[in-house]
RNA sequence: GCCCCCAUCGUCUAGUGGCCUAGGACGCCGCCCUUUCAAGGCGGUAACGGGGAUUCGAACUCCCCUGGGGGCACCA
């Protein structure tokens, strides 16, 4: 039996730590489907005040388009607030949780004052040990309550997670903590070992972040469960963290798109995302091909495989990836995805065939969408709004013999007959000695606005032979 | 401060005592192809953090150091 479950807190679009731990839960899933393979999707909006509906959706958004279908809920724990206030109730009765009546300020102060004194912070226990009398009096005085679990003071807690083996560490340093809030909701640890326990989870894949909090999970879990049920705990695998590839520090927006989203907008494939994330932190067992579909990801993915240290967010080797996926999907297929992108730039009522012509010759140069549209934008932007890029203007300006270069591709393309042949440069510029390559940059910045693009002839047959002079005749003009 | 985790080319990684003069991929460099740039083909550069120990033999086992990361909330 394998059922396993993602589950964000929507306090924010999914990102790609998040999305990678969602990806490794479903291969995980979907390798074992023959032993179940459930994936669920929880979302741990607890805290209510930092949760919101648009990230809900967000995030189901997000791990539609790369593919990751769920196979339960989205269950919503704001929903389900019922259940883990029974569940506090009960460790209340049984001892195993006690109400505490320290303000946050209080607790903070005292926390504060512990680490000047050099000890541990964490909570000191104060109202460990309150009477019935005691409470009553404190809450008489108008004070919040929260109800906070009772952990061991001595001992070790341990469990053995999938990819570190034995994780250990003493009880002593694990202070009581916070299950029910003074505003009365939940907070995450409770209503994550509510739900694990509820839901039958059997593997717990996260990131390396909780890997600390798990023995307080496992602890609420077995109090609830009355003793310790060790056998029936759920498997751990604690990922490790990406981290950025240059700075080794936590991935931020400092160093570039973090949020899905971004990589969406940016023109990258789900085939690539998905194909580049399961490379970060797990390699199949013959390394040697990189370039994996979802189905070949998930006959070959295995925990057992997954690396230990943090894994470095290289955009390099995902544009690599992206060109490789742009190269293996069918025109079909990739004129469908760039038409939508390309309407919403140059307008809805574009010439698809248009597209379609200039997304097959792309199709084998570009490495992601966006860089698709931009080269066919030329053939999409009214000759009156056309310009050269200014980069490449300099380009244009710094060649020799600039003037005379255009001035024999204008009469050049005057007298032709516009056939593919006709369209020949190279002769034209070689005629004035000058080699093509020397050339090039200028013609192409002429015609397609940036000094690299699509193809020449291509180009030029696209756009037609009345903008192609048009254009020409226009970068002649600016030289003045 | 305390606790935990981690450590092979710049990056992702293969490697579980001899097959390693350490393999692959991205990047980078060079060449080829080429109507610029790309894409593609071929080749090259580049790593076991340091010190002990175990062993006939260590990238692989153990210890110490160093370095990096994570955690210690009425966030998740």
């Amino acid at each position: 039996m394998v059922k396993v479950r993602f589950s964000p807190a929507p306090t924010g679009s999914l990102h790609i730590g998040g999305a990678r731990t969602a990806l490794f839960n479903w291969l995980y899933a979907r390798h074992h489907a023959a032993d179940g393979g459930v994936f669920v999707l929880r979302i741990e909006d607890t805290d209510v005040a930092r949760s919101r509906e648009e990230w809900v959706v967000g995030i189901q958004d997000t791990l539609r388009w790369l593919g990751l279908d769920w196979d339960e809920g989205p269950y919503l724990q704001s929903e389900r607030f019922d259940l883990y206030l029974d569940a506090a109730a009960r460790l209340l009765a049984q001892g195993d949780a006690y109400e505490c009546y320290c303000t946050e300020d209080e607790v903070k102060e005292r926390n504060d004052a512990a680490v000047a004194a050099g000890r541990p912070p964490g909570y000191d226990g104060k109202c460990r040990g309150l009477t019935a009398d005691e409470r009553d009096a404190l809450a008489a005085e108008g004070r919040p309550r929260t109800i906070r679990f009772r952990t061991p003071d001595e001992g070790l807690s341990s469990f053995t997670d999938l990819i570190r083996g034995e994780v250990r560490v003493e009880w002593s340093l694990i202070h009581d903590f916070v299950i029910v809030r003074s505003t009365g909701q939940p907070i995450f640890f409770l209503a994550n070992a509510v739900d694990d326990l509820d839901m039958g989870i059997t593997h717990v894949i996260r990131g390396e972040d909780l890997i600390d909090s798990t023995h307080r999970v496992l602890a609420l879990r077995h109090a609830l469960v009355g003793g310790s049920e060790v056998a029936d705990d759920p498997k751990f695998a604690h990922l490790p963290l990406i981290v950025d590839a240059e700075s080794r520090a936590k991935l931020s927006k400092r160093h570039g798109a973090v949020a899905l989203e971004d990589f969406v907008t940016a023109g990258y494939l789900p085939e690539a995302l998905t194909n580049y994330l399961a490379l970060l932190g797990w390699a199949p067992a013959d390394d040697g091909h990189e370039v994996m579909s979802a189905s070949e990801l998930v006959a070959e993915f295995d925990l057992d495989r997954v690396t230990h240290a943090a894994a470095g967010f290289d955009r390099d080797k995902l544009d690599w990836l992206n060109g490789e996926w742009i190269r293996r999907i069918s025109l079909d297929d990739l004129v469908a995805r760039v038409l939508l992108m390309a309407q919403t730039r140059f307008g809805a009522d574009i010439d698809v065939e248009v597209v379609a012509q200039a997304v097959a010759i792309a199709q084998e140069r570009a490495a992601t969408l966006v860089q698709i549209v931009d080269q066919m934008a030329f053939l999409f932007v009214d000759d009156d709004e056309f310009a050269i890029a200014d980069e490449s203007w300099e380009k244009v300006v710094g060649t020799d013999r600039i003037a005379e270069i255009l001035t024999a591709v204008i009469e050049h393309v005057e007298s032709c007959d516009w056939t593919v042949d006709a369209l020949a440069l190279q002769p034209v510029t070689e005629a004035l000695g000058i080699k093509f390559r020397k050339a090039a940059p200028a013609v192409y910045a002429a015609i397609e606005g940036f000094h690299r693009g699509l193809p020449l002839f291509d180009s030029m047959e696209l756009l037609g032979r009345d903008r192609t002079l048009a254009r020409l005749r226009a970068a002649k003009q600016r030289l003045g």
